[in-house]
DNA sequence: ACCTGAACACCGTTCAAGT
DNA sequence: ACCTGAACACCGTTCAAGT
């Protein structure tokens, strides 16, 4: 039976979880999905375009659920919070994504819709992308170290000698810290710099 | 002659800047040496140690030079200027950083500067590194795409009908604008956060 | 100590040819 | 329309052997 384009992407998915982003080849795709490598390209151009694809997929929840009625910081916070989730239910998803240059139907939702909300909240228009996107960049720079968890013991032992001790808690406070506090912690940063150039939203 | 250690960093940041990250190669970087690919591998023990080496001599010029002496706001906004700058002195620079997790001295140089100028600000010391991490995946996730400049057309294309005016107004804003004019905006976007969260140094 | 030569085990991509 | 088979032009890395 016949590939559709979702299934390369829904195999590809799959594989991503098993081998991850270095691991996933043409190759193993193909065997995966039933089918020579070379035959892939006759549903994708090429490995960019299956990754552009995949990426979309993985926005695709950011983008599908609707957003509760509350503030606009409020529902910012949502809308990263809901960005970092989707990016972890894949193994290297935040690689995926930050790899990739999407301008696929969800990401493209996903983006309007953070626009939408700074639109709304009184931000001049021509502001809001420039708002937006760094707050894109740090869920990305974030959930991508998160992701890599390359053996935290690397900087203690770098370091164990010769160090101030105020920079040692600083540093261990951030490897020890759990990942979602850390996360949560660095949007807040962002929200209070946005909500100091905007009235406070009624609740 | 002998090559050293330093000779093939140098010599890879040249390749760097004619062919690209895609492009560097361990045989076209042995060609360019005057070496076969195979001896780089008795100066480095895989082309990630070569790739870390190169991103530590890409940050090293922020490392070095002494910061001036201003307010602990000013030294931060200055340090993430430098880092910017060293990032784009090289082709696809930010991309060589973001991808290695860097524990080189300049790198770690680097980051103890920041840590210092927060702590020193009246930040406490185990949340320092929660701070100092989000404004270097801002600076990196700015700069990749800044390098990238991937055919600005393709947005715009892509979303030409349908669309909100006030959405397109946004992202026209964003793509038409110089890059350095909304690096400063997002890197003052989180100084805000942080200046809200400290009593704002004398000048 | 520093590098060559040559191989090993892979890659992404193309494309005639099959069905 | 959808895929096979087989090739092309590469990769990173290893390692005996040379000097």
């Amino acid at each position: 039976m016949q590939l559709r384009r979702s299934d390369v992407v829904t195999g590809a998915l799959t594989l991503l979880d098993t081998e991850g982003l270095d691991g996933l080849t043409m190759r193993k795709l193909g065997a995966h999905l039933g089918v020579q490598a070379g035959g892939i390209y006759w549903h994708f151009a090429n490995k960019q375009a299956l990754l552009a694809a995949m990426a979309d997929r993985i926005i695709a929840p950011v983008a599908t659920e609707p957003l509760p009625d509350a503030p606009w910081d409020a529902q910012l916070t949502e809308l990263g919070q809901r960005l970092r989730h989707a990016l972890l239910k894949h193994r290297d998803g935040a690689r995926v994504v930050a790899g990739t240059y999407v301008i696929e139907p969800n990401t493209i939702r996903a983006g309007e819709q953070a626009l939408r909300i700074l639109i709304t909240a009184g931000f001049p228009a021509d502001r809001a992308a420039w708002v937006m996107a760094p707050v894109f960049y740090y869920v990305l720079g974030h959930t991508i170290e998160e992701q890599a968890q390359h053996a935290e013991g690397d900087w203690t032992e770098r370091n164990s000698d010769e160090a101030d001790p105020a920079l040692q808690t600083a540093m261990t406070s951030m490897l020890s810290a759990a990942p979602s506090d850390r996360f949560t912690f660095g949007l807040n940063l962002f929200l209070d710099g946005l909500r100091h150039r905007l009235p406070h939203s009624p609740a």
